[in-house]
RNA sequence: GGCCUAUUCGUCUAUCGGUUAGGACGCAAGAUUUUCAUUCUUGAAAGGGCAGUUCGAUUCUGCCAUAGGCUACCA
């Protein structure tokens, strides 16, 4: 056996969905762990679903994601083109084999009259039981074929699928999946209105050519995967013939169906990695990057639904998952997608990540705002407050006290933790505050002030929260000396001075 | 309608004939805490239904139900 070679074959028909980043993954991990090759293609054969964009949309999508890819598209490699629309020479070539092999016919039905034979016959399908009534090379003599085309008029091949043979997909993950040819139809495998092949000629050729060893794709490819095994025999090519492996779908977190993009609008959660703008329509798509996501995060995530190292290990980094992987611990039923599942994905990689990377995503949102900040004050904002959040996008309204000193006073709070003797205890607060200079110097102040509130028989309780209130504006924020160390002691004081002219 | 695939807590899943059916998310309660969060403890929560094989089925087989996919000159 061959080098171990996979592929990522998208249509660059819009963003990349979720699922399609999983099946990339999968593809990503089984070749790095088998030392093998990943490439990426283009599979762009219907033209008029092409979407301008989509294509670079899905490369920095996978390369945001930390999936690399060792041939393809931008990536170069010795098997190009990677783009199928870049391939017309090559698959005439492998169409005409198949016609003159006699396991392909030419047929020129329209629309209207494929339309016709539909409304006349239930169920029709165009196989054994019904191509010699349809107009093809198979019921009309070879000069009347040459004179159509001769006259230009549009023709499709169609394979000729031999009825009543048994054919056996043997897939990875879910074994031998038996098929009566009879039920297949005759596939169009090339279109002459724009000299291109369907998906199942391209994907076949494709695969041949750039020796792919395993295939590993969606299950919605499992019903055409007997037609690929026969174009397989068909072309001679059964002996280097890939494996395969169906995944199961990603399916809604609700209700039925497999995850659209809609669900994410409807649901309030990402389904693309990366913020997609629809160049047709100029609808906005939220993105996993955009929200606040980390890649690592967003990998784990999605490379544990349908798939578990079979003991209880949850959190996983990339290296750990291409270790770990195998095609055989692929679940066979489809998957809910868990949002919630995945922002604590996210929370458990926020704690885990480095600060300054984490305070680089959150200036961006501090600047939107049009605060300037200091990269170190975020940093310790960072540090002290990403405990509490889920998503990076979070922090910035957690955190904006920092910047912007409160001009009100929150009224729940005022009137639960404000007492009557509350502000000449502060007063003796501030000078205490006053007088103490190392403001870095966390448990230093604090010890410091506990040890008044001791002097004193102040409860702690009854000094802190008040404290807080008049530095936040607000029951929230940090740890209380952590709050100063990142306030200082000019705007700690600052900040006293108002709230004890604001409040009695 | 036809064909294919699947079916364990609300969700993601473990179990490869014998377990008090385990873990995680979420949820609830409690502890800790100067706010919130963290952390810790605890709790509720599952084998779609009916047959069969077997000493014994969540696990194997069949049927039914349900779900998903496919059924294009789309991928």
């Amino acid at each position: 056996m061959g080098k171990v070679r996979v592929r990522f074959a998208p249509s660059p028909t819009g963003a990349l969905h979720i699922g399609g980043v999983r099946t990339c993954l999968y593809n990503y991990l089984f070749a790095k762990q088998n030392g093998g090759e990943l490439i990426f293609r283009i599979e762009d054969t219907d033209s008029t679903r092409f979407v301008p964009g989509a294509e670079q949309y899905i490369i920095e999508s996978l390369e945001w994601l930390g999936i690399k890819f060792d041939e393809g598209v931008s990536y170069g490699g010795d098997h190009g083109p990677y783009r199928q629309s870049e391939r017309r020479d090559i698959y005439r070539k492998y169409v005409d084999q198949l016609l003159e092999s006699g396991h392909a016919y030419i047929a020129f039905d329209t629309a209207a009259e494929l339309e016709a034979k539909r409304n006349e016959i239930k169920n029709f399908q165009y196989d054994a039981t019904t191509r010699m009534q349809m107009r093809n090379s198979l019921t009309m003599s070879a000069a009347e074929v040459k004179n159509l085309i001769d006259n230009g008029e549009k023709y499709v091949v169609r394979v000729l699928i031999e009825p009543n043979e048994e054919i056996i997909v043997h897939d990875l993950i879910r074994g031998d999946v038996h098929v009566n040819s009879s039920i297949l139809d005759d596939k169009v495998l090339y279109k002459s209105a724009d000299n291109l092949p369907t998906y199942h000629l391209a994907n076949i050729v494709d695969d041949h050519l750039m020796e792919v060893t395993y295939v590993i794709r969606g299950e919605e490819w499992l019903p055409s995967a007997p037609l690929h095994v026969l174009l397989y025999r068909y072309f001679g090519w059964e002996e280097s013939m890939p494996q395969f492996a169906h995944l199961a779908l990603l399916l809604k977190p609700d209700g039925n169906g497999k995850l659209s993009k809609r669900d994410g609008d409807r649901l309030g959660f990402p389904v693309f990695p990366l913020e997609w703008h629809d160049p047709k329509t100029g609808d906005i798509s939220s993105g996993y990057r955009e929200s606040g996501y980390l890649p690592e995060a967003v990998i784990n995530f999605l490379a544990l639904l349908g798939w578990n190292p079979g003991n209880d290990q949850e959190l996983m980094t990339m290296d750990d998952l291409v270790r770990l992987f195998s095609l055989e611990r692929c679940s066979k039923a489809g998957a809910k997608f868990d949002f919630e599942k995945g922002k604590w994905f996210n929370k458990e990689y926020l704690q885990l990540a480095d600060n300054h990377r984490i305070a680089l995503m959150m200036m961006k949102d501090i600047e939107a705002a049009g605060i300037h900040a200091d990269i170190s004050m975020v940093e310790d904002v960072v540090k002290y407050m990403k405990s509490r959040v889920s998503l990076i996008k979070e922090l910035w309204p957690l955190c904006s006290f920092f910047w912007i000193a409160p001009t009100g006073f929150d009224e729940k709070a005022v009137a639960k933790r404000w007492k009557p003797e509350t502000h000449s205890m502060m007063c003796e607060l501030r000078e205490k505050a006053a007088a103490w200079e190392d403001y870095s110097d966390i448990e230093g102040f604090e010890s410091y002030m506990k040890a008044w509130c001791e002097e004193k028989g102040y409860g702690l309780g009854n000094v802190m929260n008040p404290f807080r209130l008049m530095l936040v504006g607000e029951l929230k924020g940090p740890a209380m000396f952590e709050l100063t160390s990142i306030l200082g002691k000019e705007e700690t004081l600052r900040r006293i001075d108002y709230a004890l002219s604001k409040l009695n």
